[in-house]
DNA sequence: TGCGGGAACCGTAACGGTTCAGTAGGTCTG
DNA sequence: CAGACCTACTGAACCGTTACGGTTCCCGCA
């Protein structure tokens, strides 16, 4: 593109002052402490410096100076794009924008290939703090942003490290949709969900892969699950989990396809995201199964889709997590020596995509 | 929050350099040409760091000295929390966020509240250049941006200026969608638009007021409708244009609802987005009017939802006017004097929220 | 033995600001 | 009329890095 006013080289703050005769710090001054100078001079330094196309001071010197930044960086370990896909990330975002706007900060969304071990992108980003949402514990950016000398807020993790941490309680809630189905007299039931390593794996996740995922969220809704489900008696081992790499609703699709090719006798498919729900629940309609008569199917996150088609799931503020994490990381009032925590409540959100299963006859031979 | 590693004052490149007895050339070297030293002592100034906690050279002092941010600025004069929730912007976002990606590139969403004339937060962007969102023309925010020394994309605005740009030919789409509906035999219409300045105004749009509009888009759009409907002798002046501030379903429907009782002889309501058209949608059929048989809605953007109900509108590609802003904006090969223009497809998509209006006899006493 | 050339490292000057401790000159006070 | 105090401005240090143009040293080769 072209610009109208271009000498050979942008103007600086020193060739402002060049020109006008005054130090540089007048200059400064001119555009920071209004009240250092005259009105005048002032003036004449702001219309000096719109007949030279001056932009006003550099914003990376001063930040260089200043050590601010005026923005906050955002790691996710996914493709970027990701971020916009995913109905949960979206309510995130909106939820960290709003924080950050109140603080007049930017939002760097910082590119962080899940596949990749470039953590450049983490030490080139010129942010006054990082949020990290939803990466493994294992990940090297993580890692690089825990390096940088700057707060961070980690959203969805355990607190293993000092950290300011906002999140939900995980199990408490998937306990509660798991009672919720034990009531209804589920008692062989199957789990899809979402990925537990950094390395793709699609297909069943042993309980020992179960125990060592990486991803905080997903251990500890399985964890959960197997506990709720061991206080009735139900042997875990013997319950099948379908994990998936991708976060689609066509991985929860085939993923329930597996499940239910796998054990046939399964009652009720627990998903633990509602875009792995959604999947799950078109796939198994598509089969001619009826929901939740023939078989029962849950999420978890309280998406707007979900809500729309009366999934059984549980809702979580996503909105206001990003909102919590936001402030947390620019209030004020930090440090102050512990690490903070902010843990959310959720709901459980009984929908129609829940029932109790029939006895092995019904199924058979019709109610 | 708490740091391991913490000496009174952070390490430095400098620092690391005295510590090891080398100048801060070779410790840049170490991590910026590591071809430039012996392995060795790469190695050494490496393992130093660690110990120092030193986390590589910063990024804002590279960045002043490089002259490179690594980051793509976002200007999209709304709540920056807006960017989430309206489906387009999150379509053209995701896009955009694609483009950053592959050239690994940050995204930096930047504050600009519409209603606040402050645009420090473009004067503290540290970017490599802009790309500007759907803006009125007269937005100082843009003006800002403008007096930047970076390169900058604009989208949905007119060529006014010598900027690269990107968009679609508004009037083109806007008028097939005019045709059909004149070719269903509509002739008395109604209007539903978003905001035509920066200033709130919810309710009727002078034609005047259509002309002066600082939105290109919608200016755009409501002159070719105005010259469509000419072709066929329709008296612009008559036709009512109901503006929205808010670009939300409700105010798509408040307006449905002001546009019905302002002349409750039109057949079709126009609406210059999706988002518009599906809250005249929910408030028609709330009022008992049945979509197309009593009265005809169409939208614009072809968002999913829109798909979902079978809307008629205009589909454009928001994710690829995203990645297309993007590549233009990070594409070497710019500069090559003028501005460059790319303007993508649009698509009509007959739904079935438009059909031929049924004659008055037949609107009061039934067919 | 002399010399060209590459590998490894260094010194200095930016990059474009902000900050803080002055200082010159004028006004106010007792 | 001395001293305190204020206003308006200045000089120099500093922020942490990279770019540029060396210098030194050693090796191979004629």
């Amino acid at each position: 593109m072209v610009r109208s006013t271009n000498s050979r080289r942008p103007a600086t703050l020193a060739s402002l002052a060049a020109e006008l005769g005054v130090s540089r710090t007048t200059v400064s001054n001119a555009y920071n402490r209004p009240d250092q100078l005259s009105p005048e001079l002032r003036k004449r330094v702001l219309d000096t410096a719109r007949r030279l196309g001056y932009p006003g001071p550099d914003p990376v010197a001063r930040s260089l100076r200043t050590r601010k930044a005026g923005a906050v960086g955002l790691l996710l370990t996914e493709n970027l794009s990701y971020a916009f896909r995913d109905p949960a990330a979206v309510g995130f975002l909106e939820g960290l924008a709003l924080a950050c706007e109140d603080a007049d900060h930017g939002l760097l969304l910082i590119p962080a290939n899940p596949e990749h071990e470039d953590v450049a992108s983490v030490h080139s980003a010129g942010v006054d703090g990082f949020v990290v949402y939803s990466v493994p514990d294992d990940d090297p950016h993580l890692a690089a942003v825990m390096e940088r000398p700057v707060p961070t807020v980690i959203c969805d993790q355990p607190s293993l490290s000092d950290i300011d941490r906002v999140g939900i309680d995980d199990g408490a809630a998937i306990k509660d949709l798991a009672r919720h189905l034990i009531e209804l007299g589920h008692r062989k039931i199957g789990v899809v969900c979402m990925r537990l390593a950094r390395l793709r794996n699609d297909g069943p996740a042993s309980p020992e892969r179960q125990s060592r995922a990486n991803f905080h969220v997903q251990r500890a809704r399985l964890t959960a699950l197997s506990e709720a489900f061991a206080e009735i008696g139900v042997d875990w081992e013997q319950v099948p989990v379908i994990e998936r790499f991708d976060h689609t609703t066509e991985s929860g699709g085939s993923a329930a396809a597996q499940l239910m090719e796998l054990d046939p006798e399964i009652t009720a498919i627990i998903c633990t995201s509602d875009i792995l729900a959604l999947g799950a629940l078109s796939e198994v309609r598509r089969q001619g199964r009826r929901v939740p008569q023939d078989i029962t199917i849950t999420g978890f996150d309280g998406i707007d889709d979900a809500e729309r088609v009366g999934l059984t799931t549980v809702r979580q503020p996503v909105l206001e997590k990003g909102r919590a994490a936001g402030r947390l990381l620019l209030d004020a009032a930090e440090s102050s020596g512990k690490p903070r925590e902010v843990l959310l409540e959720t709901q459980l959100v009984t929908g129609s995509t829940a029932g109790s299963p029939r006895s092995v006859e019904e199924r058979w031979f019709g109610p």
